[in-house]
DNA sequence: AACCTTGTTGGACAGTCGTACAACAAGTGA
DNA sequence: TCACTTGTTGTACGACTGTCCAACAAGGTT
């Protein structure tokens, strides 16, 4: 009489990535407080002692869950550049409102993010990706201004701006979800990016 | 012969206070991983017993922090609104430009709030205290925004804006600090601040 | 069918966590 | 000087943490 495995093998990399997802899950539902090796192999449906197998420690899994998601949410805004063609206003307004979409939206991942800045300060390698990420959302947003034809002086402070725009949106929209909606958001950061790109007219 | 006191004892508000202040300084040097009842007592020169003396634990010591710092930053607001004077655009900028000046711009400061973002989904009371803190941020600049001329439909969303723009200067200002200054994070929150403030002449 | 690689398990280990509490002592009033 | 209140200490407790590793077994090879 044959008994059922006791467990399954995985694909090295599909295990790698489960375990990835499983702490981009806990993150978001407890916090940084709750992402114990434990409760991670839990959600994942593994044993604890696999997460050593598969990353030096706890802090690599949480460092390779940040680059992961920062690569999930670049995706995301590649593709909804490249889907609005080729005219420079509507490739920055896509970008700005892919913010505010699916799947970025996701309140999963608001609170896995806001997670990571929680890390930033304390472990120097979490300080280097997201300098890394942070630089390449304002490197994108200066490329996609100069397009839209902003004078070559404002990109810098107008990428600085949007990038800080969109995030503190999105931030109070996972912390307070029913101050303003998904949707508000979107057109608040609509707005702010008409007013940057209009030739401004009150100077003086 | 007499020996010197084994210890001090204080004004119970001064000994809260102490422990609150101890409490946010260590949140924002090793972020909230590192807030132990034994560390933040190590921090303020007590004993860890102490700690469950003056609060209920230490989840009630963090949410008296938070509302502590709240209140802080609030009483800044409010006197760099009043030194402003009586010209509602100089009040408005006043607001504006107190979030990138001492003492709301220092950065420990910085890191005690990111650390309590960090909390609010997992922690019902300091979701609370988030909502009123940023409830009272909007409404305030609402106020100020009305006396500064801006159309009522606008005041709610542009107050929303200014309020994310802010946090997402102050938040990055915080984890890349060599990204850009705080005297350019308030030049381009100013600049935006002009830019809702001034007629749209470029309607239509 | 015997074998080997290695993904996977489950528990041991030392350390830290939050909480509770008995004992001590500082300061006050009598 | 004595008693009394209570701020303060130090520690014990069980539960949890991250890391480590010997043992097991799944899946492929020979």
């Amino acid at each position: 009489m044959s008994t059922a495995p006791a467990y399954r093998r995985s694909e090295p990399d599909a295990r790698r990535l489960s375990l990835i997802e499983a702490c981009a899950r806990v993150l978001a539902r407890a916090g940084i407080a709750g992402a114990s090796v434990r409760t991670i192999a839990v959600e994942a449906g593994v044993s604890p002692g696999l997460v050593g197998h598969y990353f030096a420690g706890v802090d690599a899994l949480i460092a390779a869950t940040y680059a992961h998601t920062g690569a999930r949410v670049d995706a995301a805004l590649e593709t909804a550049v490249a889907a609005a063609g080729d005219d420079p206003r509507a490739r920055l307004e896509a970008f700005v409102t892919a913010s505010f979409a699916a799947p970025i939206a996701d309140p999963e991942l608001l609170a896995t993010w806001i997670a990571f800045w929680s890390l930033v300060r304390a472990r120097p390698e979490i300080a280097a990706l997201h300098d890394q990420q942070y630089g390449g959302f304002r490197a994108q947003l200066e490329a996609l201004l100069a397009d839209a034809g902003v004078a070559r002086a404002e990109l810098r402070p107008r990428a600085i701006e949007l990038t800080a725009l969109v995030d503190g949106l999105w931030l109070e929209l996972c912390l307070s979800p029913q101050a303003f909606s998904a949707d508000e958001a979107a057109a608040i950061a609509r707005a702010a990016l008409g007013r940057i790109t209009s030739p401004d007219r009150s100077a003086g």
